[in-house]
RNA sequence: GCGCGCUUAGCUCAGUUGGUAGAGCAACCCGUUUACACCGGGUAGGUCGCAGGUUCGAGUCCUGCAGCGCGCACCA
C-alpha cells in the first residue's frame, strides 16, 4: 500500500527536475492547454533577467512570489499566464563582453569593428540566456515557455521601432545639444536614473581668475575653470552689484578666458564667495544660467576626461589638471582659501566611472511635452495619473509618494547611446535631411544613427511588446492589461514608471493593475550579497542542496512587500525538514489508508477539526488574494506541523488503532480529506514536494492529472 | 535641504480593520518500543525606541523627540 519511496527520508534532488519535466509536458503551463473553460485571463509578465550570468537571489525571490500567485490563480480556474523572457542590457551585457575581451585577448571593441563584436556579445548572450533559463525551470517556475521573449528579438525590435516612430512623428522624441552624463569609462551618455552618487572627501577651493579680476569665486573642480565664461552673482548683492554688464579678458593657467559678469537670483549669495565661475559646457546648471544670460559655451574636457584646451594642460587627465591648477594658484598667489568638505560624487552605475558633464547632440524623450492623440496630456501627467486614481494599486502602499516625487523631480529622458549592442536608433541622416523610420529612405547616401537606445526603452513595452504588440493578437486583447508586475523596489523608477509611460503613451491604457514591490535579499548579518564579499547564495547551489521548495518557502515566509529581509542556510535548512515532515505524514498516512472511505459521515470530532481546518483555508485564500503571502506560508507551515501533525495525528493513533469501526472510518475520512487539501493550499507555496505526495495520494482523491491543475479547496 | 521607512524575545522578523503579545533560529532540560532523530515532549526569555494624546481599551490611530536605514535634490 505504501510505496516503496515512502521509507525513505525525501530527497529533493532526486525529486524535483523529474516533477518539472511531468509539469512540463501537460502542457499546462500554457493557458490555451488547461483544462475546463475558464473565462478570466490572469497574466502576469516576468521581469526578463539581464543575460549578463547567473540567476541571484533577488531573480529566486521573483520568480517564487510570481510563481505563487499564478499557481494559485490557475488552481482558482483563471487562465493564467506567466510570461517569461530576458534581457539585452544593453550597456551591462556589452560591459561584461568588452571587460572579457580585454582581459583574455587584450582588444577593445574598436580593434574588433562594430559587426564582429555584436557577434561576440550575441554569442555570450546566447549561452549566458541557455543557462539562466534552465536556472528558472529549477526554480519551479510555471511559465509558458512557448511565449518566450527577448527584448532584443524581431518582434521586441519592430515594436521598439514602431513606438520611436509614434513618439518622434508626435513630437516627444527630439534631437538636442545639451548637457548629457558622460560614463568616459563606458563610452556612452547614460540617463539620470543610471547614475549613483557617491560621497567624497573634496577640496573647495577659493581663488580669483587673476590679480585684476574683482570678484572671487570658489569650486571643487577648478580644471572646469578653463571653460568659465562668466561669473553670476545675485542681482541684489551689494558687494558685486557693481561689476553687473563688465567684461574681462584674462590668461588663467595659460588659456586665456573672456568673463563677463552676469545678475542671476539663482546664485546663492550666502554660499561660498556669493559668485558662481559659470561653466556652461561642463554644468546643467552653469547651462541654464548661460541659457538665461545668452552666454557662450566652451568644451574643456574630452570624451577620455582629457583636457582640451592648448598649452601646459592639454591631454591631462581631470584629477591631474585639477592638480596642476591648484599650483599655478598658489604659485600666483591668487589662491585665498580652501576647505575639506563632503561631496557627493556622480559615478556611473555600471562602470563606476565618475561622471563627466559635457555638451552632447543627443536623442531625448520630452516628459512635459502635451500629447494631442491624449487630449494634451504629458507622459508625465499620463504616468501619475493612474496611480492617483487608482486604477494601479502600489504594494506597500506607501512607494506611491515616492513614485510621485520621483515623477516631480524628472527631466528629459536621455534614450540614446553610444554602444553598440541594443536596438539602434530607427533615424538617417542624408547631408542635412533627417529620416525616421525603421528602412532607409528610397535613394542612396543614407546613412543610420550610430547609437543605440536606452535599454529601458524596449524594456517599457515589455507588458505588451511580449504579447504581440503591434499587431492586434488575441493574446494582446486578452491579457492586457496585465494583472501583477511583480519586482524589487529598487528599479521602481527605472522600469515601472517607464511601463506606465509606454503603455499610457503607446496603448491609452494601464500596463498591469498591481506592482508588487519586493525587498532586497539580503545575508545572514543584514549585508547586501555581493561577490567581493563572498556572501552570495548561489539560489541553484541552495535548490540542489535543500530543494528549490526549502528555498521557496525560505523567501516567502515572513517576507512582507517593500522590506529587505535576510536569507541564511539556517532558515532555508528549517524549511528541508518541513518537507520531510509532510513526507512523513504522507507515509503515516498511507499506512492507515486501508478500507478508506472518503464520504464516510463524520463523528462531531472529526467534523469540528474539518471545519476548523476549511476556516483556516478560507483565511489563507483571503491572504493570498490580498497578496499577503508572508501570512499565507505561515500559517500553513504553522498548521501542518504544530496542529495537524503534533495534535490531530498523535491523537488519531488510538483511534485508528482502536476497536469502533465508526469512529475509524471517520477519522480516516477527515485525515484525508484535511491533508489533500492541504497539499492543495500548499502547492503554490512548495510545489514539488505537494505534487510527488500527490502522485501517491489514493483514488477518488484526485480529480485531474496533476495537482497543479486541481482545483482549489475553496 | 525635501521625502520615505524602520525601532516588538539573545538573533531574524510576523502581528491584515485597535480587543488577553507570536513564529523561526539560537539556548537549557528530558526523551530513541518507529509516521518522522531531517524527530518528540518541556523550560526560560518582551514595561512592543522615548514622551505625550485620542479611546472603555493602543504594538496597532494622532503629535513631538531620538537612533538607524534608504530615495531624491543640491553641491559655485
Amino acid at each position: 500500500m505504501v510505496p516503496e519511496k515512502f521509507l525513505k527520508a525525501y530527497n529533493p534532488a532526486s525529486t524535483e527536475g523529474r516533477i518539472y519535466k511531468k509539469w512540463e509536458e501537460s502542457g499546462f503551463f500554457n493557458p490555451d492547454a488547461l483544462p475546463g473553460k475558464r473565462p478570466k485571463p490572469f497574466t502576469i509578465i516576468m521581469p526578463p533577467p539581464n543575460v549578463t550570468g547567473v540567476l541571484h537571489m533577488g531573480h529566486a525571490l521573483m520568480l517564487t512570489i510570481e510563481d505563487v500567485l499564478i499557481r494559485f490563480k490557475r488552481m482558482r480556474g483563471f487562465k493564467a499566464l506567466w510570461l517569461p523572457g530576458t534581457d539585452h542590457a544593453a550597456i551591462a551585457t556589452q560591459a561584461r563582453v568588452e571587460k572579457n575581451l580585454s582581459k583574455e585577448e587584450k582588444k577593445s571593441r574598436f580593434d574588433l569593428g562594430r559587426e564582429e563584436f555584436l557577434r561576440r556579445v550575441e554569442a555570450f548572450a546566447a549561452q549566458s540566456h541557455d543557462s539562466i533559463v534552465n536556472q528558472v525551470r529549477a526554480m519551479g517556475a510555471s511559465c509558458d515557455w512557448s511565449r518566450e521573449a527577448y527584448t532584443l528579438d524581431e518582434r521586441r525590435h519592430h515594436a521598439v521601432y514602431t513606438v520611436f516612430k509614434m513618439m518622434y512623428d508626435d513630437g516627444l522624441i527630439y534631437r538636442g545639444n545639451r548637457i548629457v552624463n558622460w560614463d568616459p569609462k563606458g563610452g556612452t551618455t547614460i540617463s539620470d536614473d543610471e547614475i549613483v552618487y557617491e560621497e567624497r572627501a573634496a577640496k573647495f577651493v577659493t581663488f580669483k581668475y587673476s590679480k585684476e579680476f574683482p570678484i572671487p569665486v570658489a569650486t571643487t573642480r577648478l580644471e572646469t575653470k578653463v571653460g568659465d565664461t562668466a561669473v553670476a552673482v545675485h542681482p541684489d548683492d551689494a558687494r558685486y552689484k557693481k561689476y553687473i554688464g563688465k567684461e574681462y579678458d584674462l590668461v588663467f593657467c595659460e588659456v586665456p578666458l573672456h568673463v563677463r559678469v552676469v545678475g542671476d537670483s539663482a546664485v546663492d549669495p550666502s554660499f561660498g564667495t556669493g559668485a558662481v565661475g559659470v561653466t556652461p559646457a561642463h554644468s546643467q546648471t552653469d547651462a541654464e544660467i548661460a541659457l538665461r544670460h545668452d552666454l557662450p559655451s566652451i568644451q574643456v574636457i574630452d570624451e577620455r576626461a582629457r583636457m582640451i584646451p592648448e598649452g601646459l594642460l592639454r591631454g591631462k587627465k581631470v584629477l591631474e589638471a585639477r592638480e596642476m591648477i591648484y599650483e599655478w594658484l598658489k604659485k600666483e598667489e591668487l589662491l585665498l582659501g580652501e576647505e575639506e568638505i563632503k561631496q557627493s560624487v556622480a559615478t556611473a552605475e555600471r562602470t563606476g566611472s565618475v561622471i563627466e558633464p559635457l555638451p552632447k547632440l543627443q536623442w531625448w524623450i520630452g516628459v512635459d511635452r502635451p500629447i494631442k492623440a491624449r487630449g494634451g496630456k504629458t507622459l508625465k501627467e499620463l504616468m501619475r495619473a493612474p496611480v492617483e486614481e487608482g486604477t494601479i494599486e502600489i504594494l506597500p502602499d506607501h512607494f506611491k509618494k515616492v513614485y510621485y516625487h520621483w515623477i516631480d523631480n524628472l527631466r528629459d529622458w536621455c534614450i540614446s547611446r553610444q554602444i553598440w549592442y541594443g536596438h539602434r536608433i530607427p533615424v538617417w541622416y542624408r547631408g542635412e535631411e533627417i529620416y525616421c523610420a525603421a528602412e532607409a529612405p528610397k535613394g542612396g547616401g543614407w546613412e543610420q544613427d550610430s547609437d543605440t537606445l536606452d535599454t529601458w526603452f524596449s524594456s517599457g513595452l515589455w507588458t505588451f511588446s511580449t504579447l504581440g504588440w503591434p499587431e492586434k493578437t488575441k493574446d494582446l486583447e486578452l491579457y492586457h492589461p496585465t494583472d501583477v508586475l511583480e519586482t524589487g523596489y529598487d528599479i521602481l523608477f527605472f522600469w515601472v514608471a517607464r511601463m506606465i509611460l509606454m503603455s499610457e503613451y503607446t496603448l491609452g491604457e494601464i500596463p498591469f493593475r498591481a506592482v508588487y514591490l519586493h525587498g532586497m535579499v539580503r545575508d545572514g548579518k543584514g549585508q547586501k550579497m555581493s561577490k567581493s564579499i563572498g556572501n552570495i547564495l548561489d539560489p541553484i547551489h541552495v535548490a540542489e542542496e535543500f530543494g528549490a521548495d526549502a528555498a521557496r518557502m525560505a523567501l516567502v515566509v515572513g517576507n512582507t512587500p517593500g522590506t529587505d529581509f535576510r536569507i541564511s542556510n539556517d532558515k532555508i535548512r528549517s524549511y528541508k525538514l518541513f518537507s520531510n515532515k509532510l513526507w512523513n505524514i504522507a507515509r503515516f498516512l498511507l499506512e492507515q489508508a486501508d478500507g478508506l472511505k472518503l464520504e464516510a459521515p463524520l463523528s462531531e470530532k472529526d467534523a469540528e477539526y474539518l471545519s476548523q481546518f476549511k476556516a483556516l483555508a478560507e483565511d489563507i485564500t483571503l491572504d493570498i488574494d490580498a497578496f499577503r503571502l508572508h501570512l499565507a506560508s505561515e500559517k500553513l507551515y504553522q498548521y501542518l506541523w504544530s496542529v495537524f501533525a503534533s495534535d490531530i495525528l498523535e491523537e488519531s493513533k488510538p483511534v485508528l488503532k482502536g476497536e469502533d469501526p465508526t469512529l475509524r472510518t471517520s477519522r480516516q475520512a477527515m485525515l484525508f480529506r484535511i491533508f489533500s487539501d492541504s497539499l492543495k493550499l500548499l502547492h503554490p507555496f512548495m510545489p514539488f514536494v505537494s505534487e510527488e505526495i500527490w502522485e501517491s495520494m489514493p483514488e477518488g482523491i484526485k480529480t485531474e492529472k496533476l495537482l497543479m491543475v486541481e482545483p482549489w479547496p475553496i
